[in-house]
DNA sequence: CACCGGGGTAATGTCGACAGTCGACCGGAG
DNA sequence: CTCCGGTCGACTGTCGACATTACCCCGGTG
C-alpha cells in the first residue's frame, strides 16, 4: 500500500481558492475592495499568506491592483464579455484540434459524463457550471499544458462575468439549453471521431453562435 | 500638464523583472534553485519581495515550484517547444485576424519599424529578439487584454527556451532570417489590407513551418 | 458659507524572527 | 566495507511589527 498522500501545503493556494469561490459565490460583489488586514482576520492568518493569495488572484485575473496597491474585484463591461469571448475563440478552437487528434479515452470519460449531467441539470446555476466544465474538459483533453495555463486565466474570467451576469445568464441558460447540449455532443462526437478539423470548427462557431446572442456584440 | 507618472513601487515587480531577465541571459541555468534567502541577499532586501516575485514568476511559467515549495528554473524539452508552438498556433492567429479588424495606425508604426529593424540585424540574439517583439507587436495590435495576458504567459516560455536552446537557435536564425523576414512582411501588409482571415491563415502557416523546422517533431 | 490645514485612522510595503522540515554529512555498528 | 542513526545546517512557511502614505473628518479662517 502507498498509503502516503502527503502534501505540503500552503496557506496561500488554500486561501487563494477559497477567495476564488467566494469572489464567484457572490461573497464579494464587483468593484469590492479585499483589504489584506480584513481577509487576514477573518481567515484567522497572518497577512503573508493573504498577500500572496492575491499576487495569484490578480496574475488570474479574479482581482486587480489598483495604482494604490489595492485589490478589488474586478467589475466586467460588456467589451469584458467581448474580449473573454476573443480569446477562447483562439484556444478552445485549437483545444478541440489536439483533442481530437490526442485521443485521451480517460478525458472521453469526463466528457460524456459531463454531458449525461447536463441533460438532467435543474438550475441554470447548475447549466453554467457544467457548461464551464465542458469547455475545461476539451482544454485538459487537449493535453497541452500551457494552453491548460491560459484556459486557466479565462476560466476564472468566465466565472467571474457568470458571477456579475447572473441575472441575465439564467435567463439565456434556460433558453439555450437544447441548443448547447446538442452543440456539446456534437464537438464530443467529432472529437472522439479524430476530425480535428472538424471539430476545430465546431468549437469556433459554439463560441461565435453565444457572442451573437448578446445585443450590441460586434461581428467576429 | 497632468505630469506626474508617480508609480507607486514594488520591490516584487522589480524584483520580477530582473529575475526574468536574469533567467534569459542564462544567470540562472535550467534547473538551479532559486532559494530566497541567496536572492534577498545578493538583491539586499528582505524575503518577502523575493517571494511575491517568485510567485508571479511562477505562474508566468518563468519558475517553477518542486513539491518541497523550492524555485526552480525549468528545463525545456523538445516536447516542450511543441507545447509552447502549440498554443502560439492557438493565440497568434486570431491576434492576426483581430488586429486586422482593428487596423490600429498606432500599432503598425510599432511592426513596421520592427521589420525595418530586423533587415538590418546583426547578431542572431538581436535577431530572436526582433523576431519575438514582432509577434508580441501582432497581439498588442489585436486590443485584446485578455489576449495579452496569456500571451505574456507565453512570451516568457518563448524567451526560456530560446536561452535554453541559444547555439541551436542561433544557427536557425542565421539560415531562416530571409524567409522569416519575408513572412513577417507578408503578415504585416495583410494586417493593413485588413484581411483578417487571410492574416489568420498567415500567422498560422508561420508558426507550423517552424514547427516543421524541428526534427522529430510531431505534424499538428 | 466655502475653503484650507491638521490629526487620526487604516492600509500597504517591507523587514526580521521563529518553528517545522528536509537533505547532507559524519560516526559507529554489523 | 556497507548500512544505519543522529546531528547540523539551510530553507520554506508563517507571523508580528514598523515606517510610510493616503484618505477622512473636523475645526478654524477668510
Amino acid at each position: 500500500m502507498p498509503l502516503n498522500p502527503v502534501r505540503r501545503v500552503n496557506l496561500a493556494h488554500d486561501i487563494s481558492a477559497q477567495l476564488s469561490q467566494a469572489i464567484v459565490a457572490g461573497d464579494f460583489p464587483a468593484g469590492a475592495v479585499l483589504s489584506e488586514p480584513m481577509l487576514a482576520k477573518r481567515l484567522g492568518v497572518s497577512r503573508a499568506p493573504v498577500r500572496e493569495a492575491l499576487i495569484e488572484l490578480e496574475t488570474r485575473g479574479m482581482v486587480e491592483f489598483d495604482e494604490r496597491g489595492r485589490s478589488r474585484v474586478p467589475s466586467l463591461t460588456h467589451d469584458d464579455l467581448v474580449d473573454i469571448l476573443g480569446i477562447r475563440i483562439a484556444l478552445e478552437p485549437r483545444a478541440a484540434s489536439l483533442a481530437a487528434q490526442r485521443a485521451d479515452p480517460l478525458a472521453f470519460i469526463d466528457l460524456e459524463r459531463n454531458l449525461d449531467a447536463m441533460r438532467t441539470a435543474r438550475t441554470p446555476t447548475e447549466l453554467a457550471r457544467l457548461d464551464t466544465a465542458f469547455h475545461s474538459g476539451i482544454v485538459r483533453a487537449s493535453g497541452s499544458r500551457r494552453l491548460l495555463l491560459c484556459w486557466n486565466v479565462v476560466e476564472h474570467q468566465v466565472d467571474l462575468w457568470l458571477a456579475q451576469m447572473q441575472s441575465r445568464v439564467d435567463a439565456l441558460c434556460h433558453q439555450l439549453r437544447d441548443t448547447t447540449v446538442a452543440a456539446h455532443a456534437a464537438m464530443f462526437e467529432t472529437i472522439r471521431s479524430g476530425d480535428a478539423l472538424r471539430a476545430e470548427e465546431l468549437a469556433r462557431k459554439h463560441l461565435t453562435d453565444w457572442l451573437g446572442v448578446f445585443p450590441g456584440a460586434p461581428v467576429v
